[in-house]
Order: structure tokens, then C-alpha cells, then sequence
DNA sequence: GTAAGCCGACTTTTT
DNA sequence: GTCGGCTTAC
């Protein structure tokens, strides 16, 4: 233990603050010294409530209120975790080390390891990725006569782990829960689901909450252990916790009270994976005599984008609501601009980076983010053209390409025979003649006797169930990993890799593959190896590669960073640019559709998220025409152009398209540019409705151009950009009575709506 | 049992 | 325009 702190003065002596205290303003200060009680700090965006977060393990360390052990620290993402780790490690030295610091998941597994066989598991059990859930989910479809067509496991797997995220476990659901889907057997399945894990030694990423919040309420004693280990809990992004992350977290800090949580209501953007904003709202309710901080300084953002983002969200109902207030002086303000199409937008934003590269900013300090994943896509392709170093993150993961799952499901089934996925994934892989018949054959046996696949291959192999050419396939198969599994034992895990790769002959497929793939495969599989080395064992690599998709990347290069607004949340950036405003864009149009008005409060609070990441320099961009699923499309400015203060942005249009704009709502978006006068309203849609450009176009856009009103019928369900989703209820010509979702009944034209699914 | 080729869905967001 | 899943032909 490091032995300079022990004299660092108490803390509330006035002079001499420690180092970990002195960048704190006031009421922050006041949060990191309050450490007994509950304490929620509810702060908008860039308020330092990460900086208290980290000040506060610092100060219970150093003030000795408890061992680095003994505190719980909850962040949302592996990197928040990482960062929070070492900034810590940066006031306290290497003790930041034995913190129980990482994101619930990661923490959960740690704890679920030591109590799994209260749920009848081994200490073992395999993680499961998406990947592996729907293709169990599949089987357990098929063997129960499920159509998929009709109900795609995708979509049942979705309403299970919701289910999860509420912490209801098939017992605690009935029958009727599942309502109609699948012929209303979907509760059935889901108990059949999880009996399989079970089977399989295995959990999926919902189950590592789930089954250790149900041995906390099923074991005290082990409750207790825990209440007497964590004396202090700390929680990050508490607004995006679920429901059994709140009553996991309501466990533990039962018994000593001392939780402290930091969120921003505004900034929930999870409630499609089972947020509850509510835990947040009524944090006071479930930790009576709680002491709240609200911190209302921005140290971030300047004045004309803390007044735009705050402008933004206040369209927004039911929000706790605060006050955030910046001493930066000037400032300048958000640029909105308008574009024709994405490859303009790109074209722009390059240039734009290049220029502000010119005059001295770093790429490190950049970032573009875009609502979905596949947007960054047209990005990298013009970054790629400018010679401008770039990294993406989230996007498709190192560990979830195809080729390194396939070399990972070796090793996963080297360290748990009974991990079936991982079997089916690589018993024919490369090609060993084991084919349809074979496998069906091995399930049949496995079903039969209730065992593994692995374990039923060995049944089989001994009788003559199969065809000796595939019967010779498996049984090499099984000695193969056999073999490996006593390697195991005395190679390091990259030894292994190595070795396993090169003997079942996985790398020779990809070396035989003449596929232009094949050569970027064959080096994602040494990256693997070199990812295996810093790994001491081959559980420790497998639990990194379940819970940490990502592969830390190590350039020292700078770089851009690209990334969709969820994985922005925590960050910032001098500059940010926020490509892709348009409607059915941003907001997207799944979650309005999906979720009416409470998607749309959503996605707001995400354009919130985005523009507070800006330190210095914000950038809007929408483009008139989009290619979407390989057809042009008109689209309207995002309505949350409009929610923008006038004062704070600067709108500008490129060549040829200035005026040509049209409000998207029925609020005037009336910025210098935007005049919406109707002589350029209507050479707008003369140019969409003219044949000889081109791209066929389609969309909302040119229904509202043209005029036509589709026909729509009683009781069918529509949308409406401004009240969302409704079921038709009178119509008559063009004017409908619809009931709204979420705006109750109107009358609205038929050209303002459309159908909906 | 395997490979090629066709068809349809896909673009929400992540631990 | 691309990917994955399924069918078909060998
Ligand atoms: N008291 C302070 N004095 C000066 N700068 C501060 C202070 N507190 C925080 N900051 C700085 O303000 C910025 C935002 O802090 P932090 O990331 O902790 O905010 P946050 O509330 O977690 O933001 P968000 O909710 O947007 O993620 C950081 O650059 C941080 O260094």
C-alpha cells in the first residue's frame, strides 16, 4: 500500500486541500464529502459528475473510510470503466487496482462465478453472445412446431430479455404474460430457454443480473457477506439503469445506506433495452433522506451550445428540469448546414476537418456522430480519399467476426465441454463430413439422455447410430479436443490458439479461400493470438471477450473518431459534427413509429446527448436526398432543427439549395435561409416531381409536394409526424379523425398522415 | 454432404 | 448494395 497519503490532512481543514478536492467547485465538493447516506447527484450534461465520482473513491480512500475492496463502483461501458480506473489510479497510485470498478455486467459475472451453483451452474458456465442466443432461441422454435416466419426469433428473443431487464424469471410470469405470440406459448419457451442454459452450463448477458439478484433475495447469508464487503457504492449514468440493476444495486445498499449515484434525466437514452428513467425520478422514494446535489455549472460546453442543447431539450415533458449556466465568454455558434445529399455532406465535413486541421487542431480532439452504425460508413469512405486518419467505434467488433467467434468457439469448448454453441459452431468447421444427419443424429441423443453434445458424441461414437465415414469424422473431432484440452494444461493460451488453429486446420481453410476476404481473415486470427497473449489463463480471455466486445486499439497516431450518439454519452470533444439530421433519420423513424412520443422524447434527449459533447465547435448537417435501401429519398430538415434557439445557430445551405427548404412541423423553422416562402416551396417540389432527374424518388415528401392523399381506411393504423402513431377512426375524403397514442384524438388531412405497420 | 446461386431483408441504438 | 439464409443441383 502506498504510504504518502497517510498524512494528508483531514478532510475540512482549510488550508492545504488534498489534490483530489481542489478542482471541485462547491456543491461538487460538498457530494464527494458527504460519503455516508444516500446521495443522488443530478446534474446536466458536463457538470463534472464524473469528477466527483472519481474524487469520491479517491476520498474514501485516502481517508481510509474503507480498502479499495470494499467499494463498488458501477460505470455503464468497459471504456467509462477504464477511464474512471485511471483517473483514480492517477490521484491514489496502483491501490485503484483492487476496486470492484467495472459496468454491471462485468461485475455481476465476477460475483456469479462464486455463487453459480446456487443456480445450478459451474463455476464455468460459458457466456453467451447475441449470436449463440438466437441460434439456441432457434432450436427451441423448431422443436416446439414454431412458425419463424410468422415469429422471428429475433423478435421473441427481444420480448425475453426485456422480461430479463425486469428481472422476471419464467416463474415469476404467467402464462398469459406472453399474450398472443407464439400461439401464445412464448412464456413456455422462455422457461424452455432457460432450462437449456442450464443444460449447457451457460448464461446469457441478461442471466448474469438476473441470477444474481435471485440468490441475493433466495440467500441472505450470501446478501449479508456482501453488505459487510461493499461498504461504499458508487453508480455512474444512473438514469439508463434497469430494473434489476436497480434492485441489484437496492440489495447491496440495503444495509449500509451508502450509495452514491450520478445521472442526468436528459440524458436517458436506453429505454429501448429496458432503462427505466423512473429509477431516477424516484431515487428519493427508495433511499428515504437522501441528500441530492444538483450542480449547475458547465465546465464543457461554450454559451451558444450549452443555450442550444438546452433549448432542445426543454421541448421535452416530465423532465426533473435544471439549470446549467457557463462563465465562458463568447463562443460560436452552432452552424446548421443544409446539403443536397450524403456524399456532399461528407464532402463538406471533410473539408471542414482538413480546414480546422490547418489551423491547428488535432484530429484527437474531432468527432462525428451519427444516429445509426451504417452512417459512418460514407464518412470513412471520404476519410479514407483525404488521407485522414480515422477509428470507428462500436461498428462490427473484433470478437464478433466470423472467423475470430469460430477460432474463439475452440478454446470455449476446450474450457467448457458442455458449450453446445460453441460445438455446433465448429464441429464441421473446417469441413469434416460431419453434416445435417450426423449433428441431428448427436441432438437427438443429447435430448434423449439429457446430456451435452459433447458428452452424447461420445455415446455415439461408441455405438453405430452413424454412417462409419461420419461416426470416423466425429470421433476424430472428439479426440482432437480432447487432445487440446490436455495441452491446455501446460501451453500459455497463445501456444494453444496457435496450435489449435494450425491443427484443425481452420487457418488452412482461410489460406485455401482464394475469397478476397480471406487474407483480412487470416489476419484478424493473428491479431487474435496477439490479443490471447496478454491473458494469463484461458477462463481470463474468455470473460474478457464476453464482456469486453471491443479490442483496446493502440495507435499513437491522432485520429478522428466516428461513432454513433450512444457511444458518445460520457465523452467529449472540441468539435462534433452531427451529420444526418433529417426526419426518419433523426429522429428515426423505427422509434417513432415503435414508441409514438416516448421514442421521440428519446431521440431528442440523444440529439441532447450529441450537441453537449461539443467543448468549442458544434456542426448540423442535413442533406435533402438520402439513398435508402438503394433508393433516393426526399427528406425533410429534423424537426429538432426547428426546437433550435435562432440567436445560438448559424444556418447556412450549400449552392443551389438555399430556400429550398420547407418546414418539417407545423413551428415555423424560419432561419435566415429557411424562409419557406412559397414561390421556393414550390420549385422545390417541381425539381422533386421532375422525371428527368433521375433517381426515382420517393417518400413522405413527395406525397406532401404533390398533393396525393393515399386512401385510408377506418381502423387502420397510421402516422402523423407531429402526434406519431393512431388507428383511423372517421373518414371522410381527405380529413381523418384519428386517435393518436399520444395526442389523443385529432383531425388531421390524410396527405399529413401515412400507414404505419 | 457440399457448393453455388438465388432471394429477401436490411439501417436503430449496446452490455 | 450487401449480407445471411435457404433452395437447388451435383
Ligand atoms: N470543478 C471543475 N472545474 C473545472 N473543470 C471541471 C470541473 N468539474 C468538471 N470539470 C470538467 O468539465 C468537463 C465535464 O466533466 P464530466 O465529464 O465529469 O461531466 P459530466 O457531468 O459527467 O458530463 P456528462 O453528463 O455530459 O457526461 C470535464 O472536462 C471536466 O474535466
Amino acid at each position: 500500500m502506498n504510504d504518502s497519503f497517510t498524512d494528508l490532512p483531514e478532510p475540512g481543514t482549510p488550508d492545504a486541500l488534498p489534490p483530489y478536492l481542489m478542482g471541485l467547485n462547491p456543491p461538487q465538493r460538498d457530494a464527494v464529502e458527504a460519503t455516508e447516506g444516500p446521495v443522488l447527484v443530478l446534474a446536466g450534461a458536463g457538470t463534472g459528475k464524473t469528477r466527483v465520482l472519481t474524487s469520491r473513491l479517491a476520498h474514501l480512500i485516502l481517508t481510509r473510510r474503507a480498502q479499495p475492496w470494499q467499494i463498488l463502483a458501477v460505470t455503464f461501458t468497459n471504456r467509462a470503466a477504464r477511464e474512471m480506473r485511471d483517473r483514480v489510479a492517477a490521484q491514489i497510485g496502483p491501490m485503484a487496482q483492487d476496486i470492484w470498478l467495472g459496468t454491471f455486467h462485468a461485475l455481476a459475472a465476477r460475483l456469479l462465478r462464486r455463487h453459480a451453483e446456487l443456480v445450478g451452474l459451474k463455476s464455468t458456465f460459458s457466456i453467451l453472445d447475441t449470436d449463440d442466443q438466437l441460434r439456441l432461441l432457434k432450436q427451441i422454435l423448431q422443436a416446439n412446431a414454431v412458425d419463424e416466419k410468422r415469429w422471428p426469433a429475433k423478435l421473441l428473443l427481444g420480448t425475453i430479455e426485456r422480461w430479463k431487464d425486469r428481472g422476471l424469471t419464467p416463474d415469476k410470469l404467467s402464462i398469459d404474460d406472453g399474450g398472443e405470440t407464439a400461439g401464445g406459448r412464448l412464456v413456455d419457451l422462455y422457461r424452455q430457454y432457460q432450462d437449456r442454459l442450464k443444460i449447457l452450463n451457460a448464461c446469457d448477458f441478461g442471466d448474469l443480473l438476473l441470477h444474481i439478484v435471485t440468490i441475493f433475495q433466495q440467500h441472505p447469508d450470501v446478501l449479508a457477506e456482501y453488505h459487510r464487503k461493499f461498504r461504499y457504492i458508487l453508480v455512474d449514468e444512473y438514469q439508463d439503469t434497469n430494473v434489476v440493476q436497480y434492485l441489484w444495486l437496492r440489495l447491496l445498499a440495503q444495509q449500509s445506506k451508502n450509495i452514491c449515484c450520478v445521472g442526468d434525466d436528459d440524458q436517458s437514452i436506453y429505454a429501448w433495452r429496458g432503462a427505466e428513467i423512473d429509477n431516477i425520478l424516484k431515487f428519493d422514494k427508495d433511499f428515504p433522506g437522501a441528500k441530492i446535489v444538483r450542480l449547475e455549472q458547465n465546465y464543457r460546453s461554450t454559451a451558444p451550445i450549452l443555450a442550444a442543447a438546452g433549448h432542445l431539450i426543454a421541448h421535452n415533458e416530465g423532465r426533473l428540469g435544471k439549470t446549467l449556466w457557463t462563465d465562458k465568454d463568447g463562443g460560436a455558434p452552432v452552424k446548421v448546414r443544409g446539403v443536397w445529399d450524403g456524399s456532399e455532406e461528407a464532402r463538406e465535413i471533410g473539408d471542414e476537418i482538413e480546414s480546422l486541421q490547418r489551423d491547428g487542431h488535432g484530429l484527437g480532439s474531432m468527432a462525428i456522430l451519427v444516429r445509426a452504425g451504417f452512417q459512418t460508413r460514407e464518412f470513412e469512405e471520404r476519410l479514407l480519399t483525404l488521407g485522414v486518419p480515422y477509428r470507428v467505434i462500436g461498428g462490427l467488433r473484433f470478437y464478433e467476426r466470423a472467423e475470430v467467434r469460430d477460432a474463439i468457439a475452440y478454446l470455449r469448448l476446450i474450457a467448457q465441454p458442455d458449450d453446445d454453441l460453441a460445438f455446433e459452431r465448429i464441429v464441421n468447421v473446417p469441413r469434416r463430413g460431419i453434416g445435417d444427419v450426423a449433428l441431428q443424429t448427436l441432438h437427438r441423443a443429447a435430448r434423449g439422455a439429457g446430456l451435452s453434445l459433447s458428452l452424447a458424441a461420445y455415446e455415439v461414437v461408441a455405438s453405430d447410430e452413424l454412417k462409419p465415414a461420419a461416426r470416423k469424422a466425429v470421433s476424430g473431432f472428439l479426440t482432437a479436443i480432447d487432445r487440446w484440452r490436455q495441452l491446455a494444461q501446460g501451453l500459455s493460451v497463445a501456444e494453444l490458439t496457435e496450435q489449435i488453429l494450425d491443427e484443425s486446420g481452420y487457418t488452412a481453410m482461410w489460406q485455401a479461400d482464394k475469397s478476397p476476404e480471406a487474407p483480412g481473415r487470416l489476419e484478424n486470427l493473428k491479431e487474435l493470438v496477439r490479443a490471447v497473449e496478454e491473458f494469463e489463463s484461458l477462463p481470463a480471455f474468455l470473460e474478457h471477450v464476453s464482456l469486453v466486445t471491443e479490442r483496446a486499439e493502440n495507435s499513437q497516431e491522432e485520429q478522428i473518431t466516428l461513432m454513433t450518439l450512444h457511444a458518445a454519452k460520457g465523452l467529449e470533444f472540441d468539435t462534433v459534427f452531427l451529420p444526418g439530421w433529417e426526419e426518419g433519420v433523426f429522429p428515426n423513424q423505427r422509434s417513432l413509429d415503435e414508441t409514438g412520443a416516448r421514442g421521440l422524447e428519446e431521440e431528442r434527449r440523444l440529439a441532447y446527448v450529441g450537441i453537449t459533447r461539443a467543448k468549442a465547435r458544434a456542426y448540423i448537417f442535413h442533406a435533402a436526398n438520402r439513398r435508402i435501401h438503394n433508393q433516393w429519398q426526399s427528406l425533410l430538415p429534423s424537426r429538432f432543427l426547428s426546437e433550435l434557439p435562432q440567436a445560438d445557430i448559424d444556418l447556412s445551405a450549400a449552392t443551389g439549395l438555399a430556400g429550398a427548404y420547407r418546414a418539417s412541423s407545423t413551428e415555423t423553422y424560419s432561419g435566415a435561409s429557411y424562409g419557406g416562402g412559397e414561390s421556393n416551396g414550390d420549385r422545390w417540389a417541381a425539381r422533386r416531381a421532375a422525371p428527368s432527374r433521375g433517381p426515382v424518388i420517393e417518400g413522405r415528401a413527395t406525397r406532401l409536394a404533390t398533393g396525393q392523399s393515399p386512401r385510408f381506411q377506418v381502423g387502420e393504423r397510421v402516422f402523423h409526424q407531429k402526434f406519431g402513431t393512431g388507428t383511423v377512426e372517421i373518414a371522410d375524403g381527405d380529413k381523418l379523425q384519428v386517435s393518436f397514442e399520444a395526442a389523443g384524438v385529432k383531425h388531421v388531412m390524410a396527405a399529413f398522415v401515412e400507414k404505419s405497420a
